[in-house]
DNA sequence: TCGTTATCGGTATTCAAGTAGCGATATGAA
DNA sequence: TTCATATCGCTACTTGAATACCGATAACGA
């Protein structure tokens, strides 16, 4: 089935996708023109079951003893994740974190470019981050609008955050990155995906607690 | 039962338990002596069920139409995520990313000093970020086994991640937090927990693609 | 004092994801 | 040409978490 809303992917497996993509792309480098879900399990530390299923659900078939087309199967996996047509996104709220963001080589090959970053700060305003020209808020409806962005990556403090979601969602964005802690509430339609720190390290130490006690 | 091995939590629970933290830190604040599942639930948009369930894994007993005392329930799950007492890290890597870490606030309320910084830069040995000293990598292993640290936060290039992992371990750290794309493999009994900035953005960029289809 | 009720805490059910088992098939070797 | 085998792809089975349900109880109001 060509239309993802009748390809309900398991969560999990979206979340597993960019991992393969960036394996799939290495291999491709190194002249893999076929990628078996035995290998790229091997190379993942993945179980080589789990690793056919999800790349079954790309919906590419694949070959005894040689695998899935390399093309093809990367091919299939960006357009599930919607990385196949260039995205355009803003950042906003260029703190440390957000700074970090604008620099990070990942969204880039995810076909995501940043094309505008914002910050309340005046004092920052005009300057560049990366490469990108820093702006202030105030402009950051009009913008939005204009470009037509649907996508948005938040950094700013949790006490602006509802804010700016709402300015966001007024000028059109879709898709909200949530990176501050605060509980954003959007309307319908309107996608919000939090993103906190304190999750990975609660799952660490509290393994490493476990492990000592 | 006190001891957490008896305690297996689960995992959606512990990374639940952050969020909780923080509201529970705000009531607090706001002069509430007892934290209402109901209430917190509202607060954050979860299921209420869902919320005393994860509550009531901290062991700590509710009263009926009141709640769970805050200051003991708070306690208890800093006790079960290994957050009770203090817990020295090292971050390696200095780039964009390990410098915002540097800056990041949440990990002070998560009781985690950062005692020392590492780059293989030696250009940016002995400058300053966030209040701490980055040196240079040569001197991590000694450090990092002079000071008895047990946790580290890897944000080196994907290239470098392996080899750093292994001096880590080498030095004595039971556990690594692993911005890197790079899959460590390391010795039973060290932990790793990997953060990938590309997930959350999948699955919000697939959900958006879901909806516009 | 006594009923009402918000909240806890346990049990049962449902659902999603991971795991296991197994037949089908194309490839490569004998 | 024939056979051995790596790999796919399908169908259970098991596990773990979320959801639903329901009884118990302590606080509050009448």
């Amino acid at each position: 089935m060509e239309n993802p809303r009748e390809n309900p992917l398991p969560l999990p497996t979206i979340r597993r996708y960019p991992i393969f993509l960036r394996a799939i792309g290495e291999m491709m480098d190194a002249g893999e023109a076929f990628i078996s879900s035995s290998v790229l399990a091997e190379r993942l530390g993945l179980d080589p079951v789990l690793t056919r299923k999800d790349l079954a659900m790309a919906g590419v078939p694949g070959r005894p003893r040689r695998g899935y087309p390399a093309e093809e199967l990367r091919a299939a996996i960006n357009r599930a994740l919607g990385w196949d047509s260039a995205t355009d996104a803003v950042l906003v709220g260029t703190g440390s974190l957000g700074s970090a963001l604008l620099g990070y080589a990942g969204f880039k090959e995810q076909n995501l470019s940043i094309v505008a970053a914002f910050d309340a700060n005046p004092r920052l305003a005009g300057s560049t981050v990366h490469g990108v020209k820093v702006r202030p808020l105030a402009e950051m409806a009009r913008l939005v609008r204009r470009l037509k962005v649907h996508l948005a990556i938040l950094t700013v403090p949790t006490a602006a955050a509802q804010a700016c979601a709402e300015t966001l969602v007024e000028a059109g964005v879709r898709g909200i990155l949530n990176f501050s802690s605060a509980q954003l509430s959007v309307p319908e339609g309107v996608i919000v995906q939090n993103v906190d720190l304190a999750q990975p390290l609660a799952v660490l130490s509290h393994a490493i607690a476990r492990m000592e006690s």
